[in-house]
DNA sequence: CCTCTGATGTCAGTTACTGCCATCACTATA
DNA sequence: TATAGTGATGGCAGTAACTGACATCAGAGG
């Protein structure tokens, strides 16, 4: 006999993404979440630092997959090359699970809390990237400038690929947004 | 005989920028900088939303003043070289109050709760550039990434010019990082 | 059979924030 | 001059996010 049902953390997780859906991310209480798990309010915190966070577990793999993916670009790569390579395998990870990514992007889209989690996530993905060039010799202030201008390529994409019908791949997007970018500097 | 010492706002500003410099964002609680001001909790959530927006009331002047000089630009000029006249602008305005930024930077940085406001605040100016840009004109995606860049160029050259002891004019900064992103898109 | 461990429950406490109503110097108007 | 607002504040009760301290108890290992 089992003392607790299994993957308390699963269930918390699944529980709140279905109520944030439902009622919205304000309207519901952490109390509510614990009991649609059949846990206690106190169990949530002790799997999740905060109610937010439960949207953002995801964050640390991607991260760890950008690090590897520039880290392990060919030697010849350029900054923005490696950087490219990473969002390119980013977008495959993503690519998997699109209906619940625009599920769950329509929930932070309408959380002023929930976007401002999601921004330093992304603030915290541009500096990983920096730091990772930097491995690969790059100098400052070119590796920082490069993580931010990656990520905010990568925003870009990731909106236009959620937001649109049948989009195909999100990779187009990025490499789209890399074009229109080399335009936006030329052009003099 | 006057009821109320005149200015409560200003009166709870500083104090609270004192404290957080003194104790940390964590550690001050809102009735500490009401009683500091000589006024009661409830007027502080009066005069600002959050614990936190104290120290971002000059945001909505900045947004305006990039909006305001983006269209004002020549139309002669690119996209990013309206965009770049807005920092120039933005970089003169933060350059009368060095002393200030650096310490409402050094408070923002000790804080991750404080980090993620004003990341959202970037956010926001990033799209009030993006939103000028397209009454110029600009067709999106030129429009956002173009904001997002842009702002990605003032993150950078202001924590540069925050950190370094003598760094003269920010704008210099400003015209750097855009050398360098020429060089990052350029290099292939 | 015993002990230890790890995941959970319980409970009390702090603090950010909100709604509601009271207060009262000052102002405009009859 | 009397009266009826008005606007900034105080007071107070309430909600909900989080935290710390301690209790519980099935199962693992000896």
């Amino acid at each position: 006999m089992v003392r607790w049902e299994p993957d308390s953390r699963g269930r918390l997780a699944q529980a709140a993404m279905a109520l944030y859906g439902e009622q919205g991310f304000d309207r519901t209480t952490v109390a509510e979440i614990a009991e649609r798990a059949g846990l206690t309010e106190r169990t949530f915190f002790r799997h999740f630092t905060d109610k937010r966070e439960v949207l953002f577990w995801g964050a640390q793999a991607l991260q760890e997959l950008l690090v590897k993916t520039v880290i392990g670009a060919p030697a010849s790569a350029t900054p923005l090359e490696a950087a490219t390579l990473a969002l390119e395998a980013a977008g495959d990870l993503f690519g998997q699970r699109r209906e619940f990514s625009i599920q769950r992007q329509h929930i932070i889209d309408a959380s002023t809390e929930l976007q401002e989690r999601e921004l330093i996530k992304l603030a915290s993905l541009a500096e990983a990237l920096a730091s990772a060039l930097r491995e690969r010799g790059v100098k400052d202030p070119t590796a920082g400038l490069t993580g931010e201008v990656a990520i905010a390529i990568f925003k870009i994409s990731f909106d236009r690929w959620v937001s649109e019908p049948d989009p195909g791949e999100m990779n187009t997007f990025v490499r789209e947004s890399l074009e229109q970018l080399r335009g936006i500097t030329a052009a003099q």
